[in-house]
DNA sequence: AACCAATAACAAAACGATTTGCATAAGCAG
DNA sequence: CTGCTTATGCAAATCGTTTTGTTATTGGTT
């Protein structure tokens, strides 16, 4: 035999369904002494209400999704530790304080895969143009928020990363440092965090005056493919001196592609990348980064989330990114 | 008009409902003209089949939980990444590659919190003796696995943390590294870890001859605890020249102490701890740690967990540890 | 022409709760 | 004794599926 169910416990007590069900929820009076009853004969029981049975009819599943379209090696990671955890931790904290549950999506989910569950809600973490999964779940009528905006979506909210913001703080510090010829290393995909570091960039080169040299890379390359780019771009472009990739897992490839050459860092080359994870902390030496206050923006997307499910607008203002200043660029003093 | 529902596909295809269903599901035979129409007309709709009412019908969830009832402050940590997200990481790639999902259970959940969400099972991470998450899922007939056994319960099904083994390679460590004088600092609560560390560390000191000092701190205390209990004890007893101290939070914390008291690490002191987390790699000096091979142990408790809720006994073979040594425990040379 | 098997679709009973509208009984004022 | 509340409890509909048992309809055999 199962588990019990409700009419289990009606029958042991001689009651109706209905006003077990009472006495569990309170939402109508019954005898305190009934009620009592009840509770003894449902514990005695290990009666549970079916938390199935009230979804369906309540039409809340109580639990809301975090999903990343960054590819697996991106995202997780050799080490399992980044990004994508460090939100999930704070998330699940946030959620579960509201009496909501948290399930992971882990990279590159099949479509198929995803019908089976049910959320109330999904919060997307740097999705890109057209992203296959914001347009899963809007076909599902799913609410979707993002954490970094969805590029020429203006109308689903979002958290927003402050992409610009970090860029220019990121670029600047480069520049006080002593970094003349920047060169710029993003990720290839259309996500709102890379095409804003491409536009501020240009800006920048523009105003400093130097020739900007942009680069694209497939963020499925991972770290080897960017040793190898950024090994022919040092080559070809011996001038430069300041790097920016916020990408860490590209920046970890650039480093080593430096080291390869002979490069000193940041003697010769300054380094700078975007998210302040374990490469970037581990790195040698380790890496300029900005701490984006990951787990102050999974609460805020969750609170976001929550009221769009509610139907209410909301604004949740979020932190701007702070510069966390490393040796990789600190200055030099020749 | 909320979501279509199968019975809206039905009316609009002039057809029955269960025809609907079985065009989804292909559990019988529709004539393949039909059955392309339902589909047609699903897809304009926007119908996707409601994940509750299936998990209703069929009474599983296609979801697992992952929990751990350790303090937030050892698990979580202040920088959130630690040995609880790398098994969440590895777990919820397992789990969807088995078409499930895994929720994340923040720690220290309130009851009436856990109610509200149907889980088939659930993954627990360390659990301690009579842990009262084991009750709550017991109590609730979820059937449950756990990351290292559950103290006195043999009966659960438990992927081996190997914390005996372990202890032996780091007290073997030690001892091969030139510490004559080992101290242990474990948590306070009855976890299998810490009770198997305590166990072949007092076996260790007797078959070597040194005179044990075990001592034992509230997990929730955490690094400052550890550094105040640490500089007592390096205090009392200067003749200690090396420390075993699992739990990484009191590993951070005997570093700081020491270091306080002038002693040189590994000089005067060797320390090594057990997870090879962020806390060991990013130390001053790095930290000896296990390999204690989270993501291979993660993927088998998921495995473990579906095998468990099919009613399938089930063994799954899980790696032992493995050592990582670091300059914390380097030998000296005098 | 009668019979049987296969095909295509349907009606209705689950799954386990919540919720609404009623029914019965008791208490009390007039 | 009638009428009106208040206190209890129940029956039945509902949530959106899946599944089982059945009914027509067809085509092929003898």
């Amino acid at each position: 035999m199962g588990k019990p169910t409700i009419s289990d416990v009606a029958k042991a007590a001689g009651l109706s369904v209905t006003t077990v069900s009472h006495a569990f929820s309170g939402r109508r009076h019954v005898d305190p002494a009934t009620r009592e009853r009840i509770h003894a004969i449902a514990q005695e029981l290990g009666y549970h209400p079916s938390s199935v049975a009230q979804q369906l009819r309540s039409g809340r599943t109580g639990t809301i999704a975090l999903a990343s379209s960054m590819p697996f090696a991106v995202a997780a990671g050799p080490s399992r530790l980044g990004f994508l955890m460090e939100i999930a931790a704070s998330a699940a904290m946030a959620a579960f304080s509201r009496d909501i549950a948290l399930c992971l999506i882990p990279p590159q989910p099949s479509p198929a895969n995803l019908n089976q569950m049910g959320f109330d809600g999904v919060i997307l973490v740097e999705p890109e143009r057209d992203d296959p999964l914001v347009r899963h779940f809007e076909a599902r009528r799913t609410p979707v928020v993002t954490i970094g905006k969805v590029p020429e979506r203006e109308d689903i909210p979002a958290i927003d990363l402050y992409s610009a913001e970090g860029t220019r703080l990121l670029l600047d510090h480069l520049w006080e440092n002593g970094a003349r010829q920047i060169a710029l290393l993003t990720g290839a995909s259309e996500r709102t965090s890379h095409l804003e570091a491409r536009r501020i960039y240009a800006e920048f080169a523009a105003t400093q005056g130097f020739s900007p040299q942009a680069l694209l890379l497939d963020e499925a390359k991972g770290e080897g493919g960017a040793k190898e780019l950024v090994t022919h771009l040092l080559r070809d472009h011996p001038e430069i001196n300041g790097l920016l990739v916020p990408v860490d897992a590209f920046a970890s490839g650039a480093v080593a592609a430096a080291k390869d050459l002979g490069k000193s860092i940041p003697g010769e080359l300054s380094i700078a990348t975007r998210y302040d994870g374990l490469r970037a902390k581990l790195s040698e030496p380790p890496l300029t980064a900005l701490d984006l206050h990951l787990s102050q923006l999974a609460e805020a997307a969750v609170a976001l989330l929550l009221a769009h499910i509610e139907g209410a607008p909301g604004v949740t203002p979020v932190p701007v990114p702070s510069l966390v200043p490393r040796r990789s660029s600190l200055r030099r003093e020749g």
